[in-house]
DNA sequence: AACCAGGTCCGAT
DNA sequence: ATCGGACATGGT
């Protein structure tokens, strides 16, 4: 096990539990105790699978976690999960930025240590194409059924678990398996995207292009429309100027900062981006966090 | 049992 | 440029 500390506050509850990433669980780590066969809970970890490793983690503290992993080990992981959860961002920064705004101020307050996540852009890319007009549960069961399916294996502590597959292992699935598997009006993006993106190399790469040219090349994509474009681009591709607009981010920009006004998701978009510069992504998650939990 | 979900695409104004 | 409907499926 092996403790990383963050540069302000991280709440994996916050930030795993807020709808970016779909590969993490909650995992009681339940360890077997007691004369009766009982059962009690090992802390409260998260299991999850980035890349190639998988891994075990958990609160240490409003500003540290601890971890394990596997089968890389802990050394080499360290760096790769401290950069996933992006442990360096100078979130108290961000709050001396944002908090004149009264909404956000409030969101930040009680979601404090909400983190975006910085994933792998392929996986991010395919998990936003699957979430156009879907639900959290369901987009996670797909992502799944594509690891398991197609993903290579992976173990750690004695269990098996799966990559996400690359874009070549995807490539020859045709849209009647993504039909027969439920993704229904997405498989015709699903069985195309694969092949269309081969041919553009790592995608990582569009970390150092500028905001509206990176957004081009995903807009190209099938599947691919402005929400979708704007969710890939902030959580996996650094880009801050990124403000993806869903229903729930609409609705609270239009009641909070709108005077109740029907507003476009365009005008929504634009408004961000001239409020928040490049703090709007983070400033998109925590309003979407903030409205997604209001009604609950 | 309607209604909605982290939308996109396409054809018609 | 913008608008409206079609598109599959499952959760509440």
């Amino acid at each position: 096990m092996m403790l990383l500390h963050a540069n302000g506050p991280i709440s994996l509850e916050h930030t795993l539990g807020s709808g970016q990433a779909f590969r993490w669980r909650r995992d009681a780590g339940l360890r077997e105790s007691g004369p009766h066969g009982d059962w009690r809970r090992d802390g409260d970890w998260w299991l999850g699978v980035v890349e190639g490793t998988v891994y075990r983690v958990r609160q240490e503290g409003p500003q540290a976690i601890a971890f394990t992993c596997g089968p890389l080990d802990e050394q080499a992981a360290a760096p790769l999960l401290t950069s996933y959860l992006r442990l360096d961002d100078d979130l108290p920064a961000l709050y001396r930025r944002l908090r004149g705004d009264r909404r956000l101020g409030a969101a930040m307050r009680q979601y404090e240590g909400l983190r975006l996540v910085r994933q792998a852009p392929w996986e991010c890319l395919v998990t936003f194409v699957i979430s156009a007009y879907s639900n959290i549960p369901r987009i996670a069961r797909h992502v799944e059924d594509l690891a398991q399916t197609f993903g290579d294996t992976l173990e750690f502590a004695g269990e098996t678990h799966h990559r996400f597959p690359s874009p070549a292992q995807l490539a020859e699935t045709g849209e009647p398996w993504f039909r027969e598997h439920g993704f229904g009006y997405r498989a015709r993006y699903l069985s195309r995207l694969s092949v269309l993106v081969m041919p553009l190399g790592d995608l990582t790469a569009l970390r150092r292009a500028p905001f509206q040219e990176a957004r081009s090349v995903l807009l190209a994509l099938p599947g691919v429309g402005e929400k979708v474009a704007d969710c890939v681009l902030a959580f996996s591709l650094d880009q801050g100027e990124a403000f993806p607009v869903d229903v729930h981010v609409r609705r609270a920009v239009q009641v909070w900062y709108g005077e109740g006004e029907e507003r476009s998701d365009r005008w929504v978009r634009e408004w961000a981006h001239e409020r928040f510069g490049p703090d709007a992504a983070y400033a998109q998650q925590y309003l979407f966090h903030y409205q997604r939990q209001r009604g609950r």
